[in-house]
DNA sequence: CCGTGCAGAACAAACGATTGTTCAACTGCG
DNA sequence: CGCAGTTGAACAATCGTTTGTTCTGCACGG
């Protein structure tokens, strides 16, 4: 016996406050049915027979009431939120873009949700660094969601090792962990080295190369790229030729500067940049030591994004598939959250390629 | 009564797939307590009178579990989740960064959390369009988050008013809409004329004005402003001067390039370009036109960032409380869930102020 | 004519927490 | 000594689903 369809109205005419959801014994009672079976039918559950008369009446209950099934109660029930957690160091490098639109994608292709976490840096306040990691914690460790994407080097290596511990299900990218089971990455040492073969094809022969700290295995891999190419050229590399700064257009432009004050009687003619935020500062030191790029020196940047083609000079970069790379650890923590072991994935496809812009040119005779 | 501390290691020593994760019932059971007791200690409920030991007994047990109240079923009983989605356009865009940013600060500070979700554009697959509708739709309308806050234009107006109409607690940022309670948003107005008075500040008198669609009050307010300081310096807007792009780089050059290419014979020595990726744009365009940046023309651009400091020539700009307007909509989001009236409010500190760097100039003679 | 089997659906027990209500014991007062 | 009041904690209902189990007819075969 269906009731007329203006009962729910007379809920929320009257107060403001009290939602008029329909939860699924809503539409069992409208169809006269038990909720098991509404769930069923819903479900399109093959496990029950249901009459389509039934199947019916359930349907046409369910689209008056404009019934939801509420994630909530499902998640509670199924033990799962098909909501994944990742967390990147901060949204304004833009190497994370990429890789967090390559988890958007085949998060949607899946049919699952995406929490995107931004670590606060410790920086910002002082206080707010335990509790960021609390709120980490709670994340995943409470239930919320169904594992943990970790994208890049600067998460805490104990908040990291803390949760593989516990059994919760991690995946890293483009880092790699002992103790952690998956991870993916791209093959950083062929960018790499696809960065210093730029350069020699284009007859340099003295070129210098600007990693960034923390020591990371990516920013290891990438300065064995670089190795590997200049052997491959019968060149050996100078110790002098080699600086570290920090991620960001700071740290290069201090490596870059350090890299230039060396030995003032002999420079490199060509820089290889091991990040782009990096190469941004590059720029200004090679500048600010009176040198004109690509004129005197050449920079190649690891990694490309769009900002790269309004830089003065724009410049060439390397660019790596970061959102293959996204999608592939979306991939990755799914089969993990769903018991499956995972291994260490590299992401070779599209493979990492030249943009050439206007930051190099051939040396000086 | 308290029994032996040595009880719970036995479940957990004895198989490894089996999560060992402790849930109220444990702690109530090692505490020899009942589960509420557990349930009013851990929150400190003020209503129930504890013997401080039992309450010690009880968070002993709690800690020696590593008990961690379950998210999921707490949200079920208290019909909240803590949690808050943030709908942006598309992370690209730097404009969005800074709100972001706000919006985690106030979140943390908050205790919320905050689930970030792009919004595929439809151009990325034609299909993914409905799908991520859907997708939206469901974080809330399911209850997996408290409320929804949408961050800029590019919103389905469909989907929003769909969902203020099922009284879903909304915020937007930067935008305003008949029917939506709660919005936040900047001073466009203000920062626009600012923009305008610095190139009426250089010596400027025929300035031209880029404009974005879609054509959103956003839009319209920073044409406003650039309309009364021209007003105020008693000059008169020339419709030629006017134009609308994209809010991209693409949008920037085309309606720069339709601006110049009007009347060859007269151009504007100065151009206010109302969002920051359209300036990139213009600068593209007028040095296209065979003209320097700012030596002919020059160009101020509607929002900072960091990246300004690295185009050729580097950017002059006006630089908005972007992280306070994020802040203040995480704080109004708050207030809708919690049931209180939110109305529209203007982020006036930090006020809107002109970071000058090398794109504007007195005009030539 | 009597099981047998199956379709179709109800029943009921979780999932993990919160919270209104009840209950037992003790205290203190008249 | 009896009773009210208070303290401290247990009891039990509930949030919205899912899912294993049970139940009721009915058709069919022997």
């Amino acid at each position: 016996m269906p009731r007329s369809t203006s009962a729910p109205q007379a809920a929320s005419s009257d107060l403001g406050e009290l939602s008029p959801v329909a939860t699924i014994k809503d539409v069992a009672k409208l169809a006269g049915v038990d909720t098991s079976t509404v769930s069923r039918v819903l479900r399109d559950d093959p496990q029950q027979a249901v009459r389509p008369e039934t199947r019916e009446r359930i349907k046409d209950a369910a689209r008056m009431l404009r019934y939801r099934p509420n994630a909530v109660g499902r998640s509670l029930r199924t033990r799962r939120t098909d909501t994944f957690a990742v967390v990147v160091p901060r949204l304004d490098n833009p190497g994370f873009i990429e890789v967090i639109q390559g988890i958007q994608i085949e998060a949607a292709r899946q049919g699952k949700l995406v929490m995107l976490v931004e670590r606060i840096a410790a920086a910002a306040e002082s206080t707010s660094s335990p509790r960021n990691q609390d709120l980490l914690a709670s994340l995943v460790l409470d239930g919320r969601v169904d594992g943990l994407i970790a994208a890049f080097a600067t998460i805490d290596d104990q908040l990291v090792t803390g949760l593989a511990e516990r059994q919760v299900p991690l995946v890293l990218v483009n880092r790699r962990m002992p103790g952690v089971r998956g991870s993916v990455a791209v093959d950083d040492e062929a960018g790499a080295a696809l960065a210093t073969q730029q350069l020699l094809d284009l007859g340099h022969r003295d070129i210098a190369f600007v990693g960034f700290e923390p020591e990371t295995d990516t920013s290891r891999r990438r300065e064995a790229g670089y190795r590997s190419a200049m052997e491959k050229a019968a060149l050996t590399v100078d110790p002098r030729r080699l600086a570290v700064g920090g991620p960001s257009k700071q740290g290069g432009a201090d490596a870059t500067e350090t890299i230039l004050r060396r030995d003032p009687g002999s420079r490199p003619t060509g820089i290889v940049v091991s990040n782009l935020l990096g190469a941004l500062g590059a720029l200004v030191s090679v500048r600010a030591a009176g040198l004109r790029v690509p004129e005197d020196v050449s920079i190649v940047a690891f990694n490309d994004h769009d900002l790269a083609e309004d830089t003065n000079p724009p410049l060439t970069t390397v660019r790596m598939p970061n959102i293959e790379m996204g999608r592939q650890a979306m991939g990755l923590i799914v089969q993990a959250a769903a018991g499956l072991e995972v291994g260490d994935m590299m992401v070779t496809e599209p493979a990492p390629h030249v943009v050439e812009r206007h930051s190099t040119a051939p040396p000086r005779s």
